[in-house]
DNA sequence: GATGAATGAGGATTCATTCAT
DNA sequence: GATGAATGAATCCTCATTCAT
């Protein structure tokens, strides 16, 4: 792997373990058994970790989560677990995001154009289950459940972390985090769409025991 | 006023306008045109302000906010705008909530013991509008109602902040947290609830424009 | 008692407690629970405490040590006792003696004078000693002797307070002193000298075991 | 000269001139021009920085000090010259032995470790003195007699500088604790044994007026 | 005599960043 | 690409001392 790549990984790995603050370019350096001038090398500053870094939330949601039209209950199960385990592999950006935004005015308009991506994708998802008839919802029904999910969703994994201390977060976290954007949405299912959220559940609380590697 | 609470005003002040970890003790004396040995003699340390500071939301949570039987709208209004404001008020904690804890043992046991009480609160109020024929839900309904509004109410003020970068926060952006409360519930209410709703909802409208003070 | 004095041995025990450079003015009003511009009403400034306990060492040096005539045995028993007590009472001085003479001139001259009057002291009982027949030396043995004894007496202490690191020490450390200085004495003495000592020693050796109050 | 060797080096020579306690690390680093932070890239802290130091002194007690079977004049006497300039190199340390040990566990036990050694290294030398027909004594009287020789020897400089304040220590400072300690060990040899130590009071009474380096 | 709030210079230490090699 | 020594401003905090009451 290219050491830009391992500087952005390693960097990644101990922001999300001892919070972005706590986390010094040499400590970055030392877990990588590089010199700090190489890490310069290749980054001109912390911003520019945490910018790149954040780079590659944005692609991921570019990349795996554009919509498609129509989701059997394994792909919409497949697709919730996946936002969810984004959460969570970006978890320490969420645990300072006011913070880290106000030092840096070029990750707040990414963040920023990053949020509207994830709005649409919502406001996509959920059209789409209306069209299918999962969901029965006005238009400005339909804004506000897609804003009360982006807030479960952003906010869930730092929720959870600040919940129990030192606990080491498993799966059944981010399961849990699912069930509560479920329980969101239920009330604007129709009977359809309300079978639909019920086999999911079920499946949910089946793995709700599981550890998180 | 005293000196400590000058201190812990002013802290609060600074934390909130520029975040806790971009504030100095310095900062804070110079603030107030004190030293920081004045600071320093009625604070062990930043962390004691930032608890002090602390258990005045605490207490705040505690005497404002414990629910009673049954509300007119004007109380719920009142009630509802309380919250919020009280989640202005204290803003800086929720931008940075995982890792002030982190530092401070003490405090995070202090905000669990707060959850507890912001729980109970959100339960008793739900209850006793189920009990008032507003609403109707199962069990498991009400507690993940219960947590969504705690994530809604907590992470309301941040995620706004974060939304719109330099803008001063309104007391729109209050109320619109407000709508957004409303809009949780909503689903939920009975025929009866649903006009209560209304009435808030275009009592709130009314007022989006004013600004915070 | 009067709150000057009360300030002097409190410092003195806290000094002798914790080392002087650890203990603040503030520690020491603490202790003594006044405010510390109570404590600076007495005293100028910490120097002066340190100067004024430094004047009960030197009076009781002059008025507890001036040597007489002549000594039964139990009473070189009960002056060496004293001596070594005195020490052990300000241990503090001793365990920074460089120190605390470097910041205060005026403590320095005193300090001088105080070794002055030990000399004599020393040198007078030596010579006296010498009289009555149980020691036999020289001139330049008698001073270098007198050197060695002023040595062993005000490093012992401070000696034995590094040798065992959190020990309490006891009476037994004193004794051990004693027992020091007459090894150093009992080469120079005549037989009946060294009787003399062997008596002291064996007292000695009988309370090894006590502790100190 | 290495940066860490230069930082241990002015730091022992500004202990020595002024007191430990009376130099900051800032001190250390103006003095060297270099800037606080590369002191501390090269030290954790001020504690490391006497740590290293220390261990500096204990292995020149190892290497230099560990005595032979047979010394001839004038090896004894390039031995005690040896080891009175090396407390003299030392003196900061033994001018606050019970502060600086008290601070630093570590270094305690270092201490004490060395502590050993000089008493191993005493027993030795006197031992062999004892064989070669030098010296006559008891058990008793080596054992106390080897205490009184550590105390003369590790208390003689700290002794001096507080006798003679602004004075700059001269060699012959040092060579009057080498007397000092023929002095004491003196009453125990034998008539060739006097003889040796009369040869060695000689040669250091003449150069009793040098000045030291 | 006594209180206790207030001062401010100074101390140890950190850390993002630079730069000669 | 990489090293690692070096920088220096900034941080939190201490403590002898003062002063209005």
């Amino acid at each position: 792997m290219k050491t830009r790549d391992r500087i952005m990984l390693g960097a990644l790995e101990l922001f999300n373990e001892r919070g972005e603050p706590n986390v010094t370019t040499n400590h970055i350096a030392a877990h990588l058994s590089i010199s700090p001038g190489n890490l310069y090398y290749h980054f001109r500053n912390k911003e520019q970790i945490i910018d790149a870094i954040f780079d590659g939330y944005t692609s991921a949601l570019k990349n795996s989560f554009s919509p498609k039209d129509r989701y059997s209950s394994e792909e919409l199960l497949a697709y919730l677990d996946a936002i969810f385990l984004l959460m969570w592999r970006y978890r320490f950006m969420y645990a300072n995001l006011p913070d880290i935004l106000s030092r840096d005015e070029q990750l707040q308009e990414k963040y920023l154009a990053a949020q509207e991506i994830s709005h649409r994708n919502i406001m996509t998802l959920l059209e789409s289950f209306r069209e299918s008839g999962l969901l029965s919802a006005g238009v400005k029904e339909m804004q506000s459940l897609a804003n009360t999910l982006k807030l479960v969703i952003t906010s869930w994994v730092a929720f959870q972390t600040v919940q129990a201390p030192g606990a080491k977060i498993t799966k059944s976290v981010v399961y849990q985090g699912v069930l509560q954007v479920l329980a969101v949405v239920k009330p604007f299912t129709t009977g359809l769409g309300k079978q639909r959220v019920m086999e999911l559940e079920s499946h949910y609380d089946d793995h709700l025991q599981e550890d998180l590697v």
